[in-house]
DNA sequence: ACGTAGCTTGACGCTTACGTCAACTTTGGG
DNA sequence: CCCAAAGTTGACGTAAGCGTCAAGCTACGT
């Protein structure tokens, strides 16, 4: 299974380039710089078992498959998950190029994401609807007594 | 034992109307059924100095008063504001009815906040728009591989 | 040789809003 | 009188997602 770290090309690359080689590997401050992510954040999710860079010694250097992953982390936490519930997608992710069942598993999930994320922002239109009622009658108390907004 | 609360439902200008008896004390119990929060919430926000309810012996009882603060706690709840938050906001709310300029401030922390909400839920819009586009190349996917949804 | 920049692990801290005991006291019913 | 229900305080636990030291390693430039 790993076998494709057969290459360790350790080619110097401009420090500051837009985006990174398909190929190349960076170490955690790149990362970091890259994805506007804090080191902590980094050891965290690996902690956590969402990303596992390889190792020079005791450095870690993150892979292109590992900043496709990362890419995907940042993604799900925009979308409401929990990391735990990102680690698990990620996980089925990997086994989706095998298994279909799982790949359905994984739109499965998303749907019913979706379906959570929908009921959040119509329960956030109802608070916002109110709040917006609310602030007519502030006005109107305000407004009796002889303040102007 | 504890026969339903007599809903006798005429209309009442009075927003606690869904609420007991203006007049009549309640338990902590009560509270919690009439409410739906636990002892240890109301507990916790009269740690925090949320309400404040009189006492009889040790036991607490609740006024209309604490009925209608509360009643504002989970309001600003819902609103997406904090505890703390809240707190500030009561005690401007207590002082409105001299301060004027106590309640337009409370009146701009809503207007602040109402901002807030509608930026989440655009942000919430961006996030289902991108999932939605997800889904429809999870769909694509799985129609390659002669799945059927 | 030396400093410093960047990296490492480990471990505790923080925040919010309660949950969950534990150990009592008070109250009402039978 | 006794018991169970309801209430009380106090104190510790929990969850998420990192922040923030602390202390030490190592490569690199001068």
């Amino acid at each position: 299974m790993d076998a494709m770290i057969a290459q360790d090309q350790r080619q110097r690359p401009d420090p500051l380039r837009d985006m990174p080689e398909a190929d190349e590997v960076l170490t955690i401050g790149e990362m970091c710089q890259s994805f506007d992510v804090t080191a902590r954040a980094l050891r965290f999710y690996e902690a956590k078992e969402l990303i596992s860079p390889r190792r020079e010694g005791q450095r870690r250097l993150y892979t292109r498959r590992d900043r496709a992953r990362l890419k995907l982390i940042l993604q799900g936490k925009r979308f409401g998950f929990s990391l735990e519930d990102i680690r698990q997608l990620l996980d089925l992710y990997d086994l989706g190029d095998q298994q279909t069942t799982q790949l359905t598993k994984t739109y499965e999930l998303a749907v019913e994401r979706l379906g959570i994320m929908e009921a959040q922002r119509d329960e956030l239109d109802v608070a916002i609807a109110d709040l917006k009622q609310q602030l007519a009658w502030g006005r109107d108390l305000l407004k009796a007594r002889g303040i102007d907004i």
